[in-house]
DNA sequence: AAACATAGTATAAAACTGTATACTACAGGG
DNA sequence: CCCTGTAGTATACAGTTTTATACTATGTTT
């Protein structure tokens, strides 16, 4: 282990990059897709499953109460039966928006060429 | 399996939300860090070991490689020993400045108010 | 001759994430 | 009385990521 060594004590926690807790609430697997249609306004937990039927019930939930835990999605509970549950950006969650349409402006432009980036999976043989 | 059936099938694969494209180049674990140090300008690859000593070198390596296929970051190899291996921001990865920055505000302006949303573990008993 | 520096690679194990499947509650409709 | 719809929860497993550790190359310095 020779070259782990750098001189210095590693930190107890990883001291935060603000660009890493900005990631860190909206990076996780489907709070992207998420937070672009919350920009729209409120949406019922099956509505996201129709919009993007491959998230399951378990990995949208999460996500959810994640977004919520962070205080950027309310989540409003009508007493009905069968349930409704609408999620809604919050005050704070607004403030997302700038980076929210800045990266959806960034992924509609330079979509294709990542992708094809990524396709190159051999030029040679 | 009742509940999954849900009226229509499943796509083959993620139909691409623009903003999962994006999520998906600079959300990786530690590239909030390198390109927001990249920003500044070139930088080798212990220089981010000794700015984030958490990472490590394989982590490191795996992160610039991707960011490299994506054609965000390019590796500029120097014939020298000991190995000399600039990292630089492309001209398509300059194209992420303003998301990045955008996310360093709102990580610096918030990152209290999110460490604290996560860190209430109980409230009452 | 041994140690140092840089920029990695190799391998295995541990940790975390995500999936699949089944299950719940309750009112209304047939 | 059974089926439907909504919004979940529970459990176990599979898959992916991340970590830890050791190792490589090679010219210069001690």
């Amino acid at each position: 282990m020779r070259n782990q060594k750098i001189g210095f004590n590693y930190p107890p926690t990883k001291v935060g990059c603000p660009v890493e807790t900005t990631l860190d609430v909206i990076g996780g697997k489907w709070k992207g897709i998420i937070l672009y249609h919350l920009i729209d306004g409120k949406k019922r937990f099956n509505e996201f499953r129709k919009l993007y039927p491959a998230i399951t019930q378990r990995m949208l939930t999460l996500q959810l109460r994640e977004l919520e835990k962070d205080g950027i999605v309310h989540r409003e509970i009508y007493k009905e039966i069968p349930p409704k549950v609408e999620y809604s950006l919050t005050e704070f969650g607004r403030s997302l928006e700038p980076i929210i349409l800045l990266m959806k402006e960034w992924g509609e432009t330079h979509k294709n060429r990542i992708i094809s980036a990524r396709t190159v999976e051999k030029e040679e043989i």
